[in-house]
Order: C-alpha cells, then structure tokens, then sequence
DNA sequence: GAGTGGTCTAGACCACACA
DNA sequence: GTGTGGTCTAGACCACTCT
C-alpha cells in the first residue's frame, strides 16, 4: 500500500468529490458509510463527517440517517450570493461613491406593500427614496419604506446625510430576510434618476427584512442598465 | 444561577445571534475567546467552534488567528441560492414540464463566447437552442453553446429529446462554475420565442461550467417575463 | 514569542428512519 | 429493533498572525 493516509477534511473532501466527477460513486448510489470511509482514509470517523457534510451542503450528496448517503440525483446548484453593499462594491473598483436622497417622508405605503411587510393598522411608514453613485454617474435608484412603528428612532435619523441602508445596519438589527432578483422595465421615474431611456430593462432586487415578526424596511432597487450580478458554483 | 448550560451548537448559535442583534456585543468589537465562551457555557470549546464558525459563514463574525473574532462591522449578507433545476422547479408546482428543441449543429462560435470560454484554436462547437415550457406556455428559451473537445460524446446525442441540460448533468461532469444574473431588453427572437413583446424585461442568467480548466457549457437562459428568483437571508 | 482559531482523535451517546 | 448520520467531549497539536 503506497497510498498515504488522508489526514485532514480537504483531503477527504477532494477524494469524494473526485469520485463523484469520475463517476466512481455513480448518481443515486448508495456510498459506504462514514466508519467505512474512516477506515479507508485511515483518518477519524468525525472527519469523514466532517468532509461529507461540506459536500452535502454543496448539493452534490444527500443524507440521512439510517438510509445512508448518497450521491444526488439531481444535484441541486447551490450558489452562494454576497449581496453587494455598494458603498464597498463601488470603492472597491476604485470609483468615488455619492449618495443623494430624493425625497423622505412619512407616507401610507399601498395595499401589495403593506400586505408583503404584514401592517397592522396604525403601522406609520416612511418612505426614503435616493440615488447612489459612482463617479457621478447614477448607479442604483432605491426606493424604500421604513417601518416607524417597528423602528421610531429611524423618524428622527437625518437621511439626507446617510443612506437609509447604512443607517438601518447600525440601529436596526435583524433577524432574517426575504430577497428577490427580477426585471423590469424602466419607467419614467427610474428612466429619470438613472438616465436611462424608458423600458430600458433594468435589473431589480426587492428584499424585505424582519425582526422577529415585525416587519423593518422594505426596498426596491434599480440597477442601472447592464448590471451584473455574478458568482462561482 | 438558574442558567442552564447550552449543550448543543444550535443553542449556542441563537445565544451568539442574539448577543449580536441586541448589540450587547458591538460591531467592530472583539468578542470573548472560544475557550471563555466555552467555559461560560458549559460545553466543550469544539462545540463554540461549531457554532461561531457557522455565524461567521452567515457573515456576521469575522475571525482570524490570534487577532479572534469581532463583529462584522459590514455585515456583507451572504445568500444561499439554490439555482433552479427547470423541470423540477415547474413539476413542483403542479405544472406540466416540456421540453423542445429549436436546432442543434455544430456552429462557430461568436468571439465573445469564444474568448468566455477560452475556447482554444480547433475546438468545434455545437449550438443547442430550446425552449421549455410550463402547461404549454414558454417559460424558458435557452441559447447554449457545448465544447464538443472537452465533450464529443455530446455530437452523438439526440437534443431533441432530452434536454442538453439534463444529458449534461448525466455525462459530463464539471468541477465549478461561474453564473452571472442580469436584465436584457428582449430581442426579436426571444420576444417570439417567450410569447412577449419586444422589448420586454427579461431575466437572464449566464452560466459558464468548467471541468478542470477545460469549458464544458456555456448557456444563457431568458426567463418569462415577470420571473422572480428568490431566497432568504 | 505567544495567543488565537482550525483541526484531528477516540470514544460515546443520541435521534431518526427504516425494516 | 437496529444501523446510520448528527453531535458532544476532552485533550492535543498545528497554523497563522500579531506584537
């Protein structure tokens, strides 16, 4: 045996995902079980844990107790998206970051943006709506709306200084979130503010964000016209 | 002390999370040794690894040797997508999937698609365009491009009875990928493909997956208009 | 040099899902 | 019941990076 044994989780990770891709653990088959595998690496079984867990988080195996695991069928592509902050993504390329606010008042938000954030009657909302920059140039048209019920102290924050978003990362956490990537067409008010032709399609993340189960903010973006959004599989 | 230890790294992570959204600790600020959260918890140190290293996958935390660990003062929010598999994701919600094939042959590819691929001199390529739908109705026109070099047994598949997707999946694996969202103005092929005005809003995904440093696929999918991926935070 | 997180080990027990 | 993965523990050593 001139095979050295497989001392660390990468390793393991490595070997399995090798032979997942050289077809020698075939889709939908059952692979040997993590003791199995622990005394063929010559490594602890909880490393073997370790490295199947990493896999099946990936998307590439499937497990469950008793049953086994098993290479997946239909290998769902998992994708991990950072959500771009773009005061960072704009000076991280080296361009001059600008945020201007529009407008920003109390205002009753309609009935699709009351339902999304769940309102209860009496819920009072402010509606923020800005432009960022990157040298000069418009980059996102947001539009947003705070709930002041949720979040009193956004009434007296001074949005013409500080974007919403940074303002709200600082004062006001939250639990968990909702995000959704779409298109749209440009209508004349998004024309405008990113000097764009209307029905220029523009990418659009809409994203809600909770504390507990009351809803925070709300908010619309509007990238300017050929934004891409990447990442590795 | 009526406080009962955490003994489990579930537990242990809600306790961290909840630390971090009331600000008892601070942004920016450093956070207590694992070996001191582990003794203040009453539980084993790998059980506060466990659970910091899963908060600071969420992005929450930073760590780094010796310099320990400190609140994400930007908490970049990382998603988790989970890129849709068509014919599930339509089967799922009870519709009918179908699949058809507009053409199929090899072709040369355009300079641009070469250069993404890295498509060396003597490659051959095959074009697959195809539409799938839902209940009938166009859901997705898909316009691929297949590296008959790094895949000939591809030359001898029928596209027009399974999708090049699916066929991919089953024999030609890949190592990683790189996928890229973003809106386009719908063309006059895509308009009559999709069944929508020109013109109109369309979500586009790019993919490109490499085996090794070798391109296998690259494919650009539009989506119905009004399409929305979503996902949680 | 020294302190922190990263990981491995060996053993143990538990939870779940299958027969 | 029984076998599988999921997790915890206590201890150990290592890798990195800061001073």
């Amino acid at each position: 045996m001139g095979k050295t044994d497989l001392n660390n989780w990468q390793a393991v990770q490595a070997e399995v995902l090798r032979r997942i891709h050289t077809r020698i653990w075939v889709p939908g088959e059952l692979i040997p079980t993590e003791q199995a595998l622990a005394q063929e690496f010559g490594c602890a079984r909880a490393t073997v844990n370790r490295a199947l867990q990493a896999v099946s988080d990936a998307g590439l195996l499937e497990r469950r107790r008793k049953a086994g695991t098993r290479v997946a069928l239909h290998p769902v592509r998992k994708a991990k998206l950072d959500i771009p902050i773009l005061r960072q993504e704009i000076e991280g390329l080296g361009h001059r970051y600008g945020y201007h606010a529009l407008i920003s008042q109390t205002q009753t938000p309609p009935q699709t943006v009351q339902t999304q954030m769940q309102a209860d009657v009496g819920d009072t909302f402010l509606r923020v709506k800005s432009v960022q920059s990157a040298d000069g140039a418009p980059f996102v048209f947001e539009d947003r709306w705070i709930n002041l019920t949720t979040v009193p102290t956004a009434a007296q924050a001074d949005f013409s200084q500080i974007s919403a978003n940074e303002w709200l990362v600082i004062n006001a956490p939250f639990s968990h979130g909702e995000i959704a990537f779409s298109a749209l067409n440009a209508d004349a008010e998004v024309a405008a503010q990113l000097v764009v032709q209307q029905g220029a399609a523009i990418f659009v993340i809409d994203r809600i964000t909770w504390d507990e189960n009351r809803a925070v903010t709300s908010v619309r973006q509007f990238f300017q016209a050929g934004y891409q959004m990447q990442t590795r599989l």
